[in-house]
DNA sequence: GTGACATGTCGAATCGATTCGATACCGAGA
DNA sequence: TCTCGGTATCGAATCGATTCGACATGTCAC
C-alpha cells in the first residue's frame, strides 16, 4: 500500500519518459510537448505523486526558501507586543507572494546567557531578520556572520555588511518631548525599553543609563535628550508588557515629588502608567499626563485614547520583505528610516497648576 | 575573497582525508582518531566552513527537522490572541530542545477561498500543525494528506489517520454554564467564536447556527446544551478579540430584553462585553454576569477579574510538541483531550432582583 | 538533395552531505 | 608464523531533483 513515496524516477519510468523529461514537464523551464507532458502528469497522478520533493530541488538550487526571523528569548514575551505581531505580519504578507516561508528562530537558549540557540548555527535559512535589534556585540549576529548567513538587523545599530530598516524613533520622540515642553510640563519622567539581556526592572541611575545595550532602549532615551529634556526619573522595564508599566507608574507616581507628565517607550508600557494612575485615584491628563510610543490601537484602555507616536508597522514588516529579497538577490538594499508621526490623544494636556 | 562557500569535500582536500572520514569528524558518528579530528577541524576552521551544509544533510536523511504550523489567515489576527501565543510558545519550547524548527504557514491565500497557500502544498516539512481545528471539508488538511505529510490537528472534529489534541472545552463549558445556573440566572446569552470562513458577526439563527464548520465553535456550544441552557440570543464573532466582545456586549445589553448573564467563548470576547457594560453603565457581576473561555490573565480589566475555564496552554503546546515528535517516530499518537477548570473570578454572581 | 534551424527527448553530471562495505594496519593470542 | 579482532580510513553508492549538452527528428528554403 503505502510503499516509500514515489519520486520523480518512478514518475518518469511509469510515463516510459526520461527523468529529465518528466522534470520539465513539473517545472515547464524547457520545450516539452502537450502530450508527454500530459503522460507524465497522469502517471503522477495513478501513482500519487504529489510534486518535486523540496528537499531535492532546494539541494540543487542551493536555496531553501526559507527566512529565518530570530525573535529574542521567549517568544511568549515577544508576541505578547502586538508591535512584534504586526510587523511579522508585514512581513510574512510580503514574504509569501514570493513563495518564502518564515522559520521561528529562537535567540538565545537561556536568556542572559551567550549561548545561541542551536537552530541558528544549523538551520537551513536563506537570510535571517533579527527582529529586535540585537545587543552590543550580539552572538546571534556574531554566529550569522560566521555562517554567511545574510542578515536584515530590524532597529539595530548599523553593523557593516548587514542590511538596517528601522524607524525614526528618536526624531519621534523628540517630538513627543516638545509637544510635552510646550503643553508647559517640566518635571517629566520615562519608562524606557529593557537596558540588556539581564532584563531589570526599577529606576536607572546614571552608570545603568551608560551601560545600555539594547540600541533601541539607547536611541528613544537619546530623543528626549534632542528634546532638550533632562528627565527627572528613568525607569527601566524587563519587556514591553502592560504590567510593567503599571509597576513603573505606581513607583514614579507615588514618589516624593512625582513627574506631571510621563513618556513611555511603547504603548503598552504607557497604557500600564494609565491604569496605575486610575488604581492612585490621578486623573489623566489633569493630574498626570502620559504618552507612548507605537500608536497601537488600545480599546480596553478606553475611554482614555494615548498620546502617541505612531510608527508604520506593516509598512516595516513589508520594507523588511523586500530587503530580504534584495538579499537573495545579491544586493545590499540601504539602510532605510521609516517615518514616525506624532499622534495626539486625550492622555496629554497642560501640567497641574502649582499649589503654592 | 569570497569564494563560493567551501564545501566538505574542500576540507577533505585541505587536511587531507576523505569525505567520508571529513564527515566523521564532525558528526561523530563512527570511529575516528582524536588526532585527525583535530586536523580535520583545523582546516574546517581555516576555510571558514560553518559545519555541514543543512540541505545535504537533509537530502540524504529526507527529513528537514521543520515542523510547519499551519495558523489561520492573518497572522495579525491569531497573534493579537494571547491564546495562540502562548500555545505556540510551549508548542517551540518541546521542539527547540529536539532540533526542531518552527515555520509560519499562512493556511488560505485569500480568507473564504478554497485556495490553499502554495507553502501547504511545496514547503519541506516533516509534520505538519493545523493550529485552529480546521473547519469541515478543510483545503489545507486535504492537501496534507495528499502529500502524505504527517498532521497534527488541534481543537478539531477527529480524522482518521491524524493526531489529535484539544482541551475539553465542551465540559468546561457546560461546567460555566451549571456555575451560572447555580447563581441562579434564566437568562443566558452567548458569544461565540467564528462560525465559518465568511466571519459573519451578529446574531445567529437556528439555520445559522446548524451550519457551524468550525468545530471549536460549535463544541462550545454544545457544551451549553449540556448544561441544560438554552441560550436567549447566541450572538456571532469573526475572531476572538476584544472589539468584537465589545459590539456583543452593546447589543446584546441594549436589546429589549437583555441577559443576566452572558457566557463568551473566550476570555478576550469576554473582556470586550465588560468594556461594553462599563460603557453602558452597567455594573458587573451586580447587573450582569459575564463569563470567558481560556484563563488568561487581563490586567488591563482590573479591577474587574474574569470568571473564567482555564485551559493549559503551554501544556498543550508541549502535547502537540510531544505528538509532532511520536510522528515523527512513525507512530500515533493517541488522541489527546487536556482538563481544563472553573476559575471564578469577580464577573459573575446572583441575578439582579426581578423588578415586579 | 542538402544545409540550417527548431523542437522534443534523453543521458549524465551536479548539488553536499551520509553511510555501508571494503581495506589496511596493528597488536594480542595460539 | 598465522590468524583473529578491533580501529581507523577510504571509495562508492545514495538521497531526489535540476540542467547542460548531445542527439534524433522534422520542416523549410535554396
Amino acid at each position: 500500500m503505502s510503499n516509500p513515496r514515489p519520486t520523480l524516477a518512478d514518475v518518469a519510468t511509469s510515463a516510459r519518459v526520461s527523468v529529465s523529461t518528466a522534470s520539465l514537464a513539473f517545472s515547464g523551464a524547457g520545450p516539452i510537448a502537450a502530450e508527454t507532458r500530459r503522460r507524465v502528469l497522469a502517471a503522477a497522478e495513478e501513482l500519487g505523486y504529489s510534486g518535486p520533493n523540496p528537499l531535492g530541488r532546494q539541494l540543487r538550487s542551493g536555496r531553501s526558501g526559507i527566512v529565518g526571523v530570530i525573535i529574542g528569548d521567549a517568544l511568549r514575551r515577544s508576541f505578547r507586543d502586538p508591535v512584534s505581531v504586526q510587523t511579522l505580519d508585514g512581513l510574512v504578507s510580503t514574504l509569501g507572494p514570493l513563495g518564502l516561508g518564515v522559520l521561528l528562530v529562537p535567540g538565545s537558549t537561556a536568556p542572559g546567557t551567550p549561548a545561541v540557540d542551536p537552530l541558528v548555527e544549523s538551520a537551513a535559512m536563506d537570510v535571517a531578520v533579527i527582529m529586535w535589534g540585537g545587543t552590543v556585540g550580539d552572538p546571534v549576529l556574531a554566529a550569522l556572520r560566521r555562517r554567511g548567513t545574510p542578515t536584515v538587523l530590524v532597529e539595530g545599530a548599523p553593523v557593516e555588511g548587514v542590511a538596517a530598516i528601522g524607524i525614526d524613533d528618536r526624531a519621534g520622540i523628540a517630538r513627543l518631548g516638545a509637544h510635552l515642553l510646550e503643553l508647559g510640563h517640566e518635571r517629566i519622567a520615562t519608562v524606557t525599553l529593557a537596558f540588556s539581556h539581564d532584563r531589570r526592572e526599577g529606576l536607572a541611575d546614571a552608570d545603568r543609563v551608560a551601560g545600555i545595550a539594547w540600541e533601541i532602549t539607547r536611541r528613544r532615551l537619546a530623543g528626549l535628550g534632542d528634546a532638550g529634556i533632562t528627565p527627572v526619573a528613568i525607569w527601566e522595564t524587563p519587556a514591553s508588557l502592560v504590567e510593567h508599566g503599571t509597576a513603573a507608574g505606581r513607583a514614579l507616581l507615588t514618589s516624593p515629588e512625582p513627574p506631571t507628565a510621563i513618556i513611555a517607550q511603547s504603548d503598552l508600557l504607557a497604557a500600564g502608567v494609565v491604569l496605575a494612575a486610575r488604581e492612585l485615584g490621578l486623573r489623566v491628563p489633569q493630574d498626570v499626563s502620559v504618552a507612548g510610543f507605537d500608536g497601537l490601537d488600545l480599546p480596553w484602555l478606553a475611554p482614555d485614547v494615548l498620546t502617541s507616536v505612531a510608527q508604520p508597522l506593516a509598512e516595516k514588516g513589508a520594507a523588511i520583505g523586500h530587503a530580504v529579497e534584495a538579499l537573495l538577490e545579491g544586493s545590499m538594499p540601504p539602510p532605510q528610516l521609516l517615518p514616525v508621526a506624532l499622534r495626539p490623544g486625550t492622555t496629554t494636556g497642560p501640567p497641574p497648576q502649582k499649589r503654592s
